[in-house]
DNA sequence: GGTAGACCTGGACGC
DNA sequence: GCGTCCAGGTCTACC
């Protein structure tokens, strides 16, 4: 029998608004089962894969109840604990949540402030770099890939790849199996990176550790730019910068009603969104969710294959 | 500091 | 079914 645990959440957590948040939801290993209202995905432990559902049966702010597909031994008990509670944000801090509320108090009422994110800063980087310079659909297929080619196996599915396992493979097997293209090096490189410790998590993430200084060495890495250093620093829970890529022209082309060459709209839309402080990244975000979710319904209804893959400039 | 072109994949389109 | 074009963010070379 597969282990059991339950996670108390902070007090106003609702699994499936804070899963179904941000596009990596949808993103292999992870699965989120519509009917049921349940985030599946496999994990990578000590001992090998563990895939898992977890659930929120009571109502907001009560107990999440994970099941495993085997045992776990206590080490790789804390270890899942640690990797859900990154992953679901359930370490986000109250007061900065309390203080997103009051400087864009329409997200108050929803109470949506948290962005699904991974296990682990790694996957983070790694999802970052197959959501540039593709459509939507394409990122999803080089995710899957990636865990079905890469992934330790477990009951029914794959949890995403190590850095160690990815810092081991040829860039020609990332490219041929996974089809992730010219990223392969940059990929493999980032993966030596983390497996050296050449990537501080813990500096990363410590308060001390201005936002200009974490901007400013996130764009050193191998394919990282403005776009995915803005985007890495809102899944580290710095929300001071934004992640400007194409959706932001649309966005502030035809919500924002700005005009201009691309180039133009993008500054528009980094000063529109200075009035949020170091919130601006959230502000900007659950506009954007807002405007998918008119399309395409709330973000917990849409299913993987369908809805899910389907949201970029061009289709909406 | 700003910009043009290459990088690679997959989808759309025309034939 | 095949060929061509295009979108997408980063990187390098060049001005």
């Amino acid at each position: 029998m597969g282990t059991r645990l339950t996670i108390q959440t902070p007090a106003d957590y609702v699994l499936s608004r804070d899963v179904c948040s941000y596009g990596y939801f949808v993103l292999a290993p992870n699965y989120w089962d519509v009917a049921a209202q349940r985030l599946h995905r496999a994990l990578a432990l000590d001992e090998g894969g563990a895939s898992c559902v977890i659930e929120q049966t009571g109502d907001k702010g009560s107990a999440l109840r994970v099941r495993f597909d085997r045992a776990l031994s206590r080490p790789e008990q804390a270890k899942a604990r640690s990797q859900i509670s990154r992953m679901l944000r359930l370490d986000e801090d109250h007061q900065s949540l309390k203080a997103f509320h009051r400087i864009d108090p329409r997200w108050r009422r929803s109470g949506r402030g948290r962005l699904f994110r991974s296990p682990t800063l790694f996957e983070d980087v790694i999802k970052t770099v197959t959501s540039c310079n593709v459509a939507w659909p394409s990122t999803v297929n080089m995710n899957k890939r990636l865990c079905q080619s890469l992934g330790e196996k477990c009951e029914g599915s794959h949890a995403f790849p190590t850095a160690k396992k990815m810092s081991r493979t040829r860039p020609g097997t990332l490219r041929g199996r996974c089809r992730v293209g010219y990223r392969d090096v940059r990929m493999v490189e980032l993966a030596k990176l983390f497996v050296r410790g050449d990537i501080d998590e813990s500096w990363l993430c410590d308060p001390l550790t201005g936002d200009d200084d974490v901007f400013t060495f996130l764009v050193t890495l191998p394919g990282i730019g403005p776009y995915s250093a803005g985007n890495i620093m809102q899944l580290l829970g710095r929300y001071s910068r934004l992640a400007l890529d194409t959706e932001s022209v649309r966005h502030g082309k035809t919500i924002l009603a700005m005009s201009g060459t691309d180039a133009q709209i993008m500054k528009k839309v980094g000063a529109h969104f200075d009035k949020f402080g170091e919130h601006k990244f959230r502000s900007y975000w659950f506009e954007l969710w807002r405007f998918y979710e008119k399309k395409a319904g709330p973000s917990h209804t849409w299913e993987r294959e369908e809805t899910a893959t389907a949201f970029t400039a061009s289709n909406f």
